[in-house]
DNA sequence: GATGAATGAGACTTCATTCAT
DNA sequence: AATGAATGAAGTCTCATTCAT
């Protein structure tokens, strides 16, 4: 579990294949969800028959796990990747927004996995939680930045980064529930203009 | 439970003896999830026969629909009740985080539901998102309100409602995942912060 | 476990109904072992439905395993009758021998699946060889009955039940193997010539 | 283990090295049946892949019955030896029993797949009949040799020694079952004295 | 000679649903 | 109105066997 699912059996050699399997199966199980998905399918899709699944993972499960892990790992690359070239937390914390649209726009499938996992019983939720606490955590550290520098007020950072989390996530999932496609402008202008006046110190809060 | 036949139970006026089935049906179901739920366990758990069920739903899952629809209005209701005394659109949306929270953590296993449903192909997802319109609604009403009378600045109720919504959410749940209670006087202050700092209009913030 | 197995389901009123299922799923299975005999094809034979069995019991093994234990309640009860009229021990063991022979022939289904699993590692043996016990204890018990009043000469009533019970049981089922029918008469003979002169007392010995 | 190629291990003049495989492969055989016994397992307990058994044998049933085959040459083998140096038919069959019993206990997971093999109607039976004609035929011949010098009464040599090779192994079994160990000394006497007194001619019952 | 990834037929089991009582 | 025995479609998983390397 530490090395890349799929590594060993999937990657052919690079390590865009084994990601391309991984898509394709969360592309299966986000269209029908974890029960209604056979293996079956998930081989059709793959190209592979069932038992190469059953080769390469232990269960239906844990090729799930692997799927779900492949996604919070994508996105936390990314998220990182989005902030590398900001310079402060406000202007980080901007890029998240964008980057998180971005990623639920065209990853739908995979986040639409990862918010069921984070209220099933059935897999260990712990597990999930630690999934997302990746992503979670970076943006936490955000906060933390931005409260030694003095550019937030004092807010609990862990709290305040599952906040926008959740700003992001829901209002996002709720454009992709009715429509196709999210109004990015309008979402991240409104994210970000309650968010960070809700956050920030007032003397940062010009640019607003 | 067996002293009321189950028919008047759930159809009759008594409000509150339909309330405790549907409520006892709502933890069987979040206990596993929908699929993983058998109606067995779930007439087991109502003390009836498994026959008994399909006497009064036609399906399995015309009764998980019954159970959320139970929840979404249960939830509403204890939102307008909540909102009702309260003068202010800035009071209001602090009752509303209130109420939710101890919602949620009263009725976990509802909501866990909701928001497996909220990400669920498997159910038309339009008829999902309408269950939870009514208390969207009620926090988009009163973002509308707060910006007739000016007290909230120029933002997208629907967005914002959507965005608290989102907070809330995730805040709890993701304390419900590690430990069994949410620290609720913390979390209250943190998203009334964030929330009615960002979307409060200038003159109304002092008393924050 | 205690009472007989198919009884809720099965037997319809009379206990010959259940004994004719158990019967005839034991002949499926010993047609082609336990593995080999899947529970389709015991289902067809049963005229019921897969499903059916699995109401029933549940698991295949637990099917299994009822069939074993109805075979040994039934080869004891025709064993407990057949030395019924007998006086003495000697007249007893005759008995017994013939008893076997015609069961075994008889029942060879049954008594295929007795060995197999007292060779088996798959279900408990222990089970099994308790399974087994009935029978002996009543050989083992002529063997003591024999000792009390001095028709038998000092032998281990233990190792002498399992004796008899493997000279008739592998005799028997070699003929089974070899040709289809058991020559009653000249087995019976030979075992009983060899079994009763090696422990009778010799004074008792004459009539041989 | 690795040291040796695998051909010539099984199938080279070597016998010693192809006798510690079977016996690696009955042992694997032997804990879990031939069903539940996987060819990944006996790879594995033979320390090679799973390509290689196949490579040496057409398929897993063929390699079953060469492990049957190698284990009845076994105990044919070590019966000859045993009775070669003794003198009278009745000092013959004293040999038999120890040496039986002594294989019993030493290669008890042989011994088990004898007897499966003997009630399984899955592989030819007559084949599986014909392998334990070896030591049957031994056993007869002792009989018939004891028929001719008059030390034996006259019994059906062939029921005879079918009698004599189930007292052995149903007793040996029984305690396998239960213990870990059987009491030689006990179940010598035991059966030496019924099988002996049984059919030694009176003339020659003396020294028992 | 040896390997082990890939295969796919087939097994056991589950469970929503029906219907005679 | 309520029951629960019976059903059978469908799903997960196993494993003997093959074959390119």
């Amino acid at each position: 579990m530490k090395e890349l699912p799929f590594s060993s059996a999937f990657k052919s050699g690079s390590n865009g294949e084994s990601r391309h399997f991984l898509k394709t199966a969360a592309g299966a199980f986000a269209k029908k969800g974890y029960h209604r998905t056979t293996v079956d399918e998930i081989a059709g899709a793959l190209g592979v028959a069932k038992g190469t699944i059953y080769y390469h993972f232990k269960s239906k499960e844990e090729l799930y796990l692997a799927v779900i892990h492949e996604g919070a790992y994508l996105l936390e690359e990314q998220m990182r990747r989005s902030i590398s070239a900001a310079k402060t937390p406000a202007e980080k914390i901007k890029r998240i927004i964008e980057c998180m649209l971005s990623f639920i726009e065209k990853e739908n499938d995979l986040v639409f996995l990862f918010i069921k996992e984070l209220c099933s019983t059935e897999i260990q939720r712990a597990l999930q939680a630690q999934m997302l606490c990746g992503s979670l955590r970076i943006i936490s550290g955000i906060m933390e930045e931005g409260l030694k520098n003095g550019s937030f007020k004092k807010v609990n950072p862990e709290i305040t980064a599952r906040s926008l989390y959740g700003m992001i996530i829901i209002s996002a999932l709720h454009y992709l529930s009715y429509a196709e496609t999210i109004p990015h402008d309008q979402v991240i202008t409104a994210i970000e203009k309650i968010f960070l006046e809700g956050t920030l110190a007032t003397d940062y809060r010009e640019g607003l």
